[in-house]
Order: structure tokens, then sequence, then C-alpha cells
DNA sequence: CCGCGGCGTATGCGATAGCGTACAAGCGTA
DNA sequence: TACGCTTGTACGCTATCGCATACGCCGCGG
């Protein structure tokens, strides 16, 4: 009996995962097309499937492979503890006021800032950042007025109470296409973390 | 020449890392300790690694294995949205009061809250809700007032300004010690999507 | 007592993942 | 033309993944 050492310990979480759906191994290797002796080995950690497997093993567990395997994500938590109020940009000429309410970022993992656009304003320009990095995922929510979204040539256009989420890895910018402020709430999260 | 097919074409992807970091084959292979074979093998579809050569692979370009995975996780725009406000809790009794901001969501993919925590007033009890769906993260910011969050038995004290994210399907929640109201803005996000 | 159904695991065999090596093609230099 | 040196890929061989089958175990009903 050699145990082999784990990329990161899925054995014990596909375990896990079975007991919490009350299924046996018989009935799990049903759903995912995976008989029950290799599940029973990659339970216990005698083996490494491949991703085929790996993946028709996620499927029966009605997860993607990404979602099983999201326990090497790092720690669980993470405090940023508040630092001096970070300035805000405030351009008169464009009307575009934005706040940053997270405190700096040191393995950045999220960020809320606040918007307030005046009308006809716009945050940067069409194909300018705001970008962020690969990966990362943008949602916002429209507080006040209207607003208009540009992603990657394609428009949308949302009112108070819309929210929206995109990958934030493309282009994209928000504009006031109407005669009051716009206000803005947008969250920024989880990129992907390079080392 | 037979291309399997692809739990999720995890090929072109490692192929587009590798170029983007200008590294050849054989750059790579000596960076994660897979042979260079093999790796034209997986770029090309026509072997499905192991997870153990996969997490290999993926530490060289150095990315976790889930998130060399992650390119099955759906849309890149979902836009929910505004319908009737939400009616928001609030429990005089406890002295939390609770508005959702977010629009109610098929698919979704991220809620926005905001909570208003009288002095000594506390999110749910102890081991109760609010505790998420597995695999979700959740993104706090104290923007009024002291806080003291408890996730499964640690505490954590947060003054205002603080920012902090833990994996939401631990068990959690937020107290006020302090004696004035404190003011919460709390995302949730990307949890697992079944099916 | 036996039998029957379920459970998880040991066994043995094809199929194939993963290795070292060897190869063809594309560069710049002589 | 040949030469080094790079690139990505084809070739064999061994380790092992992944399967069907068979086994020991336990709880239940006869």
């Amino acid at each position: 009996m050699t145990t082999i050492e784990h990329p990161t310990p899925i054995g014990p979480r596909i375990r896990a995962l079975r007991d919490a759906m009350e299924l046996s191994l018989r009935d799990l290797a049903d759903r995912c097309g995976v008989s029950a002796p290799m599940l029973s080995q990659v339970e216990r950690g005698e083996t490494s499937p491949t991703l085929a497997v790996a993946a028709r093993i996620a499927g029966g567990l009605e997860l993607s492979l990404s979602q099983l395997l999201r326990l090497d994500e790092g720690a669980t938590v993470s405090i940023v503890r508040a630092t001096e109020r970070r300035p805000g940009t405030n351009d008169p000429a464009s009307g575009h006021r934005a706040e940053i309410l997270t405190p700096p970022l040191p393995g950045q993992r999220a960020e809320l800032s606040r918007h307030v656009l005046a009308p006809n304003a716009a945050t940067g320009g069409p194909g300018d950042p705001p970008m962020h990095e690969p990966g990362s995922r943008e949602t916002a929510l429209v507080q006040e007025g209207r607003v208009v979204l540009q992603i990657d040539g394609e428009r949308y256009e949302l009112t108070a109470g819309d929210c929206v989420t995109f990958d934030a890895d493309l282009s994209h910018h928000f504009e006031n296409p109407g005669s009051d402020d716009a206000v803005l709430l947008a969250v920024v999260s989880a990129g992907l973390r390079r080392s």
C-alpha cells in the first residue's frame, strides 16, 4: 500500500462530498461513468486520476472540475486593515468622482469602489483602463441614475437597481447618459494570482 | 493521431499561457518537472494528464490547478435587472437591519448587502446562517463603527475602514460590540454552480 | 442457521500516461 | 553548402491508470 503525494488532497474532499450527497461508491460510479474501485482508489489517494476522469467525477458531484479542486486557494481569511484614507479621484472636467473604499492591498483579493458620474461623465476612455488582471471579475450595482456599460464594443443600458457581472479583463467603461448624477458601486474580485 | 475529447480544452490554454510567458516547451518542462514531449501532447489534446502532472504544469505557469482550469466559469456578462425593492430584514429585538442591494437572481453570481448593527446586535446566531454555498467568497467592508467577526470559532476585531475576505461556506457571523451603530457592506460572490 | 442485499476493497488484465531518446524543420552565421 | 542551436514532434519502453470481476464484511429477514 503506497500512498502517492497529492497535488492537493482531493481524495478526502471527494469522499466528504459523496457522503454529503449520501451516495455509495457504486451510486457515484453510475452517475459519473467512473468505476467504483477507481473512485475508491482516488478517494484514498492511492492513484492520481487523469483530468478526464477527474472531470467526470466532478460532474457526478454536480461540480465543475475547477470547483472540485478549489481548496488550494490559500488563506481562508484575509484582513486588510484600514490605513489612511485613499485620496479618491475627482475630475471636475469629466465629472467623474471615484472613491476606493477598500484599504490598499498586499495580496489583493477584492476591491470595492464607489463612483459618482455627473451627467455625460464616463469612467476612463472607451479603450482605456479600467481593465483588471486576467481572470478577475467585476460586479457593479447601479444605485442611482442611469448608466451605459460598454464591454468590448458591446453596449448595455442599466438603470438604478440593476446589477451586472462581467470578466474584468475585458476593456470596459461606464458612461452616464442621463441628466442627473449616477452612482455606481463596483466590486472587483479574485483574479489570477501569480505565485 | 487521435484527439481525445476534452473535459475542458486545457491544452490551448496551456499553450497560450506558455506563449505569454515566452517559454519553450523545454523551458516549461524544466520549471515544472514534466517532460517536453508530455507537455506537447497535453497542449495538443492528445492525452489527458493526471492531476499530479496537471498540478505540476500549473505550478510551472505560476498558477494553482483550479486557476488553470478556470475557463468553465460561464458567461462573460450577466445582467440582473432591478425588480421590486427587496423588503430587507429589520429586527428591532436584535437591532439588526439588513438590506440586500442586488436584485433577486437567477444564476446568482454575486450579492451585495448593507447591514446596520445597533450596539450589541449581531447577524444571526453563532452557528447559524448566514452561511453560503460551498466555494463562495465573502468580502466585507466596515464602513462605520466596530465589528467583531467570528469564523469557525476564530474571533477577529475590525474597525471602520477594515476589509475582510473569507470563505463564506464556513459558519460566520458579525457582532457589534461598540456603543454606536456599525455599518457593514458585504459582498458574496462566485459560489459553486450546480450543473 | 442460511441467504440476500448492500457496503468498501483486493486482484489481475488491457490501455495509456509519461519518460528518455531520436528526429525533422527553422533559424542565423560562416 | 554546412554548422550549431533552437524549436516542436515521433518513437519505444515501463509504470500505472482504469476497468471487470471477485472477495470479505455487515445488517436484515427467513
